[in-house]
DNA sequence: TCTGGGGTCCTAGGACCC
DNA sequence: TCTGGGGTCCTAGGACCC
């Protein structure tokens, strides 16, 4: 048995969480350069915003209406969400960290060991949602179900039935057939717009639609294999498990940084400038997660909204001889890929790096015929490397992000108001993470 | 030059998620 | 003028190998 605990609107909520007079009131968050709406209060949602509206396009409605606007602060966002998990990973044995907002817990073991006194599952979920608001001051809302995909559908319904009081427990066949009648199909989980176009178009509406399709149906549609998992999902057999977060961290696959630019740039220097920075920054999350990253793929944009919408982005790819986290390394050799993909004359609007094939540190690499690689001049280059890096991530965790850097971060002319750098109008202080910013109550 | 099946690896692209 | 960022998984096709 599955439960999946999802926090409400949580962008908005870790805002009100310091700010109650938000309470009550249209709340929304914006993307990154406040590009668009990413989070909405129910109150926004009821005027009728939309998830991903450009910010310009609503522009006068959000005055008009009064509604309060946020840039977002992941600083706040990232460090609230470690609590809630915390929360949850002290409480329950078997918690996944699926995104910032929302985990799976493995409640299958817990059902013997529930007793008249503890209560049933409904009762252990509605004990853990009061917990988290009461030690966090985050709303979330818990679904229970013997899938993933069913859990997320009854989280669904618990967010929108006030009556279920957040919590939903599909624990028997009557229930769960009632639960797939009332969820239209491009609500299901694993069903984005094309799906749900094709399916609607077949006469398939409701996920209970969905849940009687034939599985040669569902592989020859859905993309092959996925589609086929998520309706024996719908009808109650589980095709995927559960992959707890150990110590309530998630370990990445790859790891990436990419930003859309504050302005249109030309010059490559200056977009060499941000890939550098963004490197930077990757590179410390992979040293945070403790990998070393074999392939690295650098892109650049042309804007998506030009005449030629399409083929405006273009990446290259690299698999380094030796794995590597240095940023140093990892520079040069983003700037050599740069090189790759540099169309003079071309306008540029966002860039990114993105490091995968990751493994951790001491790995035996073995040589072309087999055998293993040298090891104490590679050693000795690779703990000069890690001390270095260290020494960095320390002074920088210190004194704040940028404090040390490669000169190529500075980007053209070594410094200056930095040309990639977009808005953030309205983002709050880092309550919990800064000392400076800490709230002072008088 | 063609004959054939089976395997791996890489890349590009599509679809989805929050 | 302004339209996010960071992920996952899967498929298809080509190169290359035996």
């Amino acid at each position: 048995m599955f439960g999946l605990v999802d926090c409400n609107n949580f962008y908005v909520s870790c805002e009100r969480v310091f700010q109650p007079r938000l309470e009550g009131r249209p709340v929304v968050v914006l993307s990154n350069n406040d590009g668009c709406i990413i989070s909405r209060s129910a109150e926004a949602k009821a005027l009728g915003l939309k998830m991903g509206e450009p910010y310009f396009q609503v522009k006068e409605q959000l005055q008009r209406e009064q509604v309060q606007v946020f840039s977002s602060n992941y600083t706040l966002y990232g460090d609230m969400s470690r609590r809630v998990m915390h929360y949850l990973g002290a409480t329950v044995p078997g918690v996944e960290i699926y995104s910032i907002d929302e985990a799976f817990l493995d409640l299958g073991g817990l059902e013997q060991h529930l007793t008249p006194y503890l209560g049933n599952l409904t009762d252990l979920a509605q004990r853990l949602r009061v917990g988290v608001k009461a030690r966090t001051g985050i709303p979330v809302c818990v679904g229970v179900a013997p899938t993933k995909t069913l859990a997320k559908l009854a989280n669904r319904l618990a967010k929108k039935d006030a009556g279920l009081d957040g919590v939903l427990y599909l624990d028997s066949a009557q229930r769960r057939t009632w639960a797939l009648g009332q969820v239209p199909v491009g609500d299901v989980w694993g069903v984005g717009r094309q799906y749900a176009h094709k399916l609607t178009a077949a006469g398939i509406d409701s996920a209970a639609d969905l849940s009687r399709v034939s599985e040669a149906w569902a592989r020859k549609f859905l993309g092959g294999v996925v589609g086929a998992r998520l309706v024996r999902e719908l009808q109650g057999y589980p095709c995927s498990g559960l992959a707890p977060s150990e110590d309530g961290t998630l370990r990445r696959q790859s790891i990436s940084c990419s930003r859309t630019f504050g302005r249109p740039l030309r010059e490559r220097a200056s977009v060499l400038g941000a890939l550098s920075a963004f490197v930077a920054r990757a590179a410390e999350k992979l040293r945070r997660q403790g990998d070393l990253a074999h392939v690295l793929t650098v892109f650049i944009s042309k804007s998506r909204f030009g005449p030629d919408a399409g083929g405006h982005s273009r990446s290259a790819v690299l698999t380094l001889p030796v794995p590597t986290n240095d940023t140093r390394e990892l520079t040069a050799r983003a700037a050599q890929l740069l090189g790759r993909l540099w169309e003079p004359g071309a306008v540029y609007v966002k860039a990114g790096v993105v490091m995968a094939g990751l493994e951790a540190p001491g790995g035996q690499q073995l040589g072309l015929f087999g055998e293993a690689a040298p090891l104490a001049a590679g050693a000795a280059v690779e703990g000069r490397s890690a001390q270095m890096m260290a020494a960095l991530d320390g002074l920088n965790a210190r004194f704040g992000r940028g404090t040390v850097q490669l000169a190529a971060a500075l980007g053209p002319k070594g410094g200056g108001p930095v040309p990639w750098k977009g808005q953030a109008a309205w983002r709050t202080p880092a309550y919990t993470t800064r000392l400076e910013d800490l709230m002072v109550v008088k």
